[in-house]
DNA sequence: GCTAGCAATATTTAATTCATAATTATGTTT
DNA sequence: AAACATAATTATGAATTAAATATTGCTAGC
């Protein structure tokens, strides 16, 4: 069986297991691999057209992740993330972003935190061009901002290690109206308390906010539970 | 090759990865794999008295853990921590004690808070008894119990990532005498906070102790580099 | 004497094969 | 007919083998 031709990066050789990882994030994201599901190794060595051994490690990488669980000689199923989970994550990735904005207030330049506000700008602006779509790419940003301008590189990995896992959630799920005007209150008063260097307070709104944001997100899925009904 | 004989427990069975992750957790945490030393596949399936797949898959969770990094096609190295490395990794720490004591105040029953007074208690007996090995040993458990207090298990899971990153730091440091006074005292004081239900106040503590705890290792580390020198 | 290119060696990556455990189905017995 | 036991099938776990890549050492040319 020939493998189908794979560039060879000239700057960072790639792995092709790091390709199936990253190829099975997205799958799990997109719930092409529902949740739950049972995954089928030689089946989706057929679908990558690729062996067992590359697979099998993408899995072990995937399950110290948490989106995949392994259990001995019964196989890999995609983790089930129950509502009380994601409430627990969100709950986290309240405290890491209070922290990051903590940080960012004391460590960050002049600059950084006026490139801040620029990007913050932005995302203002596609809300009052009531543009949810653009508006939610950039708050991923601007939570992701946050985290880069605390330099602490700890916690970027493990920031970005959770909200991976809040993917899923907040890929189907929308924002809701009444939380649209409220964030972005909450996001002003970050930065205004970030360009004041008011670490505490910079750290409250943002703990605040992730929480409330949790919650909605929580709210919805349960609406939709319903709905579906 | 015929392999060594391995007991199947009957409750739980071991994957032969699982078994070979956490021998090389340990065999880092206690040197016996120096930081930043390349790590011979073969050389160690000849130690460990297994074939490369076990060990190649126990790599991949290390390096999703933090503690081995991989360069394709030139292999594995324990990854070399710097002290930046640590100070980030106790910042981080402190944010996710603060978030569990502040969550602990609420959610966790009397009896819990009772039991987690008397661990407290304990540990304070040890530390009496000026006995540094016993004290530290509780003391692990202590800032453990907070996270289980917390009911939060994504905290858990990713507290004991961290934690477990700092194990060769505070292996090879013991508490000095000056931090040691003070270190109780704060424990003491989060105690009462608990019992008291202020979760702020619970969290505050903690946060700064923590960092205190990480800035005493950083400090002595330093001074055995300069004695070293 | 030094550098560049080539060859040989060693090491890693990935596919394949073999073994073992779990599940399912079938048959028998109560 | 239902339940249990056993056999057969299927899927996972681990070892081996083959292929690709990097490194090192040597030789030749400048």
């Amino acid at each position: 069986m020939n493998q189908s031709v794979r560039l060879t990066h000239s700057v960072r050789r790639r792995l092709l297991h790091e390709d199936v990882a990253e190829h099975l994030r997205t799958m799990i994201t997109e719930e092409t691999l529902a949740e739950g599901s049972r995954v089928d190794e030689v089946e989706l060595c057929a679908l990558l057209d690729i062996s067992r051994t590359p697979l099998r490690e993408a899995l072990k990488v995937l399950q110290s992740e948490g989106l995949i669980s392994i259990e001995p000689h019964k196989g890999a199923r995609v983790t089930a993330m129950s509502e009380a989970d994601l409430g627990e994550l969100f709950d986290v990735l309240s405290g890491l972003e209070r922290l990051a904005a903590e940080l960012a207030a004391q460590r960050a330049s002049d600059e950084e935190l006026e490139a801040f506000r620029a990007l913050n700008d932005e995302m203002e602006t596609q809300y009052r061009a009531r543009d949810p779509r653009a508006y939610f790419a950039l708050n991923l940003q601007v939570h992701q901002r946050v985290i880069d301008l605390s330099g602490n590189r700890q916690l970027k990995r493990v920031h970005s290690l959770l909200s991976g896992r809040t993917r899923r959630g907040r890929y189907s799920s929308t924002l809701s109206d009444a939380h649209w005007d409220e964030s972005v209150q909450e996001h002003n008063a970050l930065v205004q308390a970030l360009l004041a260097r008011d670490g505490k307070q910079a750290g409250r709104i943002l703990f605040d906010h992730v929480i409330k944001t949790g919650d909605t997100i929580l709210d919805m899925m349960q609406h939709q539970k319903i709905a579906q009904a």
